[in-house]
DNA sequence: TTTCGTGT
């Protein structure tokens, strides 16, 4: 009887130290976790207004950005990153796409075939190659940076944005946060079904681009599947309001109620001469 | 320099 009981103590102090481990060793992940995350999103990681499944997501860790994944949707719903000025900006040749294993779902390298979609990227490839690197770049060819766009929309207009936000307003502003992702139909069943292999196809797909300083500046975009390619950007500028109401996510959570207030609820283009370079041509 | 698909 001695003998039981010591043996039930014994295997108490035992789960008793593997616990104290646990929380410990879960901490230490967490506060470094914590650390990797706030150098790569200013004011807070995205998250959601409501948890509902359509918005809940988890954070997946690249190299120079992150990702918030729908298990659900089967598409990041947001990618985050900086971009800050350069040197001698360049990229390195395009990589390979690779799957990403920690998205569970099979989304291979040719899921797309055939579907009449492009593999277009949320983290840009030139422009997060040419500030973070080699390693980075091939991070933004893992599918589970990809969603499928339209070719008018990712080769032309999307990629015109893209193009402005690294050659005209990183050397302007010399430091950027951006966060991009898509835009889904209001009713998540009347578009379930249109999906790529596993993966749902937005409607549209937005861009927030913050000056982070003092005083911040914001500017944000909508760009829905449908265009040619050759409208001037400027048409799609929205609030960061009505991409929050669009998406049902919230973004830069830790920022003050004022401050929130006077960069979301507005569009304010002051600033970012976009007349200068709404216009510009299409590379391809 | 910056987007991709192509078909196996």
């Amino acid at each position: 009887m001695r003998k039981r009981i010591s043996f039930w103590r014994r295997q108490a102090r035992n789960v008793g130290v593997s616990l104290v481990f646990v929380m410990v060793a879960t901490g230490l992940w967490y506060t470094q976790e914590q650390g990797y995350r706030d150098q790569l999103s200013w004011m807070g990681v995205p998250t959601w207004e409501t948890l509902t499944p359509t918005s809940v997501h988890r954070v997946l860790r690249n190299d120079g950005f992150l990702v918030g994944w729908s298990d659900l949707r089967v598409n990041p719903l947001w990618v985050s990153y900086y971009l800050h000025a350069v040197e001698d900006p360049h990229a390195g040749a395009r990589p390979d796409f690779q799957r990403d294993w920690r998205t569970l779902w099979p989304i291979t390298t040719d899921s797309y075939f055939g579907s009449g979609y492009d593999r277009g990227h949320l983290a840009p490839n030139y422009a997060i190659a040419a500030v973070h690197g080699r390693v980075a770049q091939s991070h933004t060819f893992r599918m589970s940076n990809i969603t499928p766009q339209r070719p008018d929309l990712n080769r032309r207009l999307w990629q015109r944005l893209e193009e402005v936000v690294i050659d005209h307003f990183v050397p302007r502003f010399g430091t950027l946060q951006v966060i991009a992702g898509p835009v889904f139909p209001e009713r998540y069943l009347d578009n379930a079904l249109n999906r790529v292999g596993l993966v749902e196809v937005p409607e549209a797909f937005y861009k927030i681009i913050v000056v982070p300083a003092e005083q911040p500046l914001a500017l944000a975009f909508l760009m829905p599947q449908n265009v040619r390619g050759n409208e001037p950007l400027d048409r799609y500028v929205v609030s960061i309001d009505e991409i929050e109401m669009r998406t049902g996510l919230d973004f830069f959570p830790n920022l003050s109620e004022d401050m929130a207030g006077r960069l979301e609820g507005q569009v304010r283009t002051q600033g970012w001469e976009l007349e200068k370079v709404a216009r510009l041509p299409s590379r391809f």
